[in-house]
DNA sequence: GCAAAGTACTTTGTAGTGCAAAGTATAATC
DNA sequence: GATTATACTTTGCACTACAAAGTACTTTGC
């Protein structure tokens, strides 16, 4: 009966701080690589892994693996998924705080 | 050397999308009742009382306790250093997501 | 008038999340 | 060829969010 709640449409896997920090970066350029992103957003190897693996997850980025010479190198890439739910996120966002101002 | 970064910046205590659902609905209205709140954000009591113990801890909002007739009510009214740090949490929500878009 | 049901919360227990430290695997350097 | 560095992933712990259970009454049958 009731509206879906405000809170309830925050979709939490982008609401997270750090998530939101690297689809708010990715959206800007597209791609960084693992590195890029660690030293841009200043976060630890593995904090950054499992945010990675968590928004690959959700389908909201994709995790690429080439070599680099010899040595791996992980490249995240925001998808149209990702792209769209930032969107939709951004939207929400600004609805509630234009509401709160 | 690096500036303080974006999600560092973000104040946890507000973040949670409970509590700003809290936070913007008091904005609008300065107070409401424990049960009036949890109504219209469809709070489950135990959830009410700990984010509302969080809040108060953080000096969000304030909590009233009196009676209306026999029994206990609890109002929960948004301080000034609440309104503040909503402002702020805006603000730089605001900054983040148009720079995203 | 006293037991049962309701009101208004708070506290507790559990499942899930976020984080850095430790681990894995390979490459470069000394 | 042993040590150090690079590029991550996995693990273990501390914290959080939530509903269920608990507390302290008050109101309503009977």
């Amino acid at each position: 009966m009731a509206d879906k709640q405000l809170h309830d449409r925050i979709d939490e896997t982008i609401h997270q701080r750090t998530r939101l920090a690297i689809m708010v970066t990715l959206a800007g350029v597209g791609s960084l690589e693992f590195n890029g992103l660690k030293g841009q957003l200043g976060l630890s190897d593995g904090n950054l892994s499992t945010h990675a693996g968590a928004l690959e997850r959700a389908g909201f980025v994709k995790i690429i693996k080439r070599f680099r010479g010899r040595k791996p190198q992980t490249t995240l890439a925001i998808t149209a998924k990702g792209r769209k739910a930032l969107t939709n996120y951004i939207n929400l966002l600004q609805g509630i705080l234009s509401e709160a101002t």
